[in-house]
DNA sequence: TGTACATCAGTGAACGCGCGTTCACTGATGTAC
DNA sequence: TGTACATCAGTGAACGCGCGTTCACTGATGTAC
């Protein structure tokens, strides 16, 4: 069954598609081969004719993650006013639903620790993706240098992805949903201090 | 040969400590209790001599990790100012040795995605454990109230593990410094911002 | 105190299972003539 | 346009390996007498 042109690119995009959830969910090792194609509705032996090693697909799943992940953000934050960019970036991330599917979230809380482990190659892939992510985060603080935007944009993705893991963690009651309030909070706060620190000499002071 | 009867304690002590090191190396799945055992200068035949199974382990292990980061930072923290504490505790959590050797390190930002991920049974356990160490980081948070105390702990938690998780992902380069150093900015700044908002107007007014 | 026996932490071979990977084969469709 | 052949995405059995777990056995030391 030979099939068109098209054909073998758009299932390599549905194995990609449908592993990037299935690893979010279960963890980089947490399933196997066999399963991940039964998903994409195939058996496991024509997975060789699509990636050279399971870990080339795990690679790719993850950056199709990222890229989800941070242009959905973008396409957000530009359907919002400068001003309130970020927070409506973090009143969309720190959310039970968010905590509760890990599939369809991002892939930085449910992969991080995991990938951080593995070898060079694939870490560096993931380690281009979080930086991007990272870029895009920054470019939706306004106000502020490019410098300092960065360097917001990476505690804010710390508190965020942290908060969720240790709302996962926390399981679903009012400590877990605590663990995400206090995340929002910290992220909003401090974006709103050091606004007014950049703009205002009594905020500076408060700085320090 | 019969042991003396603290023979096996000792044994089983040993065990759980070097695996606790090994399984934030590696990961929660990343070595076999095999290698586990010969860490501790044993074959894996003895190993279910001391435990029902390898899970029951992990979990030993982890409370055992947590525990000893916990029974650390409150010690550093004794030996510190009031006022000073959080800071101390911020500055040796977020550093390049940290973020290298995660095998003695906090087990939160090595292990908490994939424990979120296990059996309800094992979540709990590690659940309580972080609950403990939110506790002890509240305890180091004088001048406010208990429950924002608790609430700024957990912040403050969020950000120090996903920044060490980020800074993992990035590697060892300039980066991976970067996101070190906008994690401690971030808790810090907000712990001076939140202190001065429950003792002066002016401050509560840039909060809000 | 001395002796015979019981105990059980630890050994190392073996089992069963699942997983990543390989391979011979299939057959629908593209392509050459 | 029609026909014969080539291609190759996908199938499903099989391989080899590692891992968690089991088990018969060992032998030094505790304990009963």
């Amino acid at each position: 069954m030979r099939y068109s042109r098209e054909h073998k690119q758009e299932t390599h995009a549905r194995i990609v598609k449908k592993a990037s959830v299935r690893l979010r969910e279960k963890g980089a090792h947490g399933i196997g081969v066999a399963d991940l194609m039964k998903d994409a509705g195939l058996t496991h032996g024509g997975f060789y004719a699509h990636f050279d090693s399971r870990e080339a697909l795990v690679i790719e799943a993850f950056a199709h993650a990222m890229d989800r992940s941070t242009d959905h953000w973008r396409k957000i934050a530009e359907q919002t006013p400068p001003e309130q960019r970020l927070a409506t970036i973090v009143d969309s991330y720190l959310t039970r639903v968010h905590r509760d599917d890990p599939g369809h979230g991002c892939a930085v809380p449910a992969l991080g620790a995991e990938i951080a482990r593995e070898n060079p190659r694939t870490r560096k892939a993931f380690a281009a993706k979080l930086e991007q992510m990272i870029d895009m985060l920054a470019d939706q603080i306004p106000e502020v240098s490019r410098k300092a935007a960065r360097q917001q944009a990476m505690a804010a993705l710390a508190t965020m992805m942290g908060a969720l893991v240790l709302a996962r963690v926390a399981g679903s009651g009012e400590f877990s949903d605590e663990i995400l309030s206090a995340g929002r909070d910290a992220v909003l706060d401090r974006a709103a201090s050091a606004k007014k620190a950049t703009s205002g000499k009594a905020a500076k002071a408060i700085r320090h």
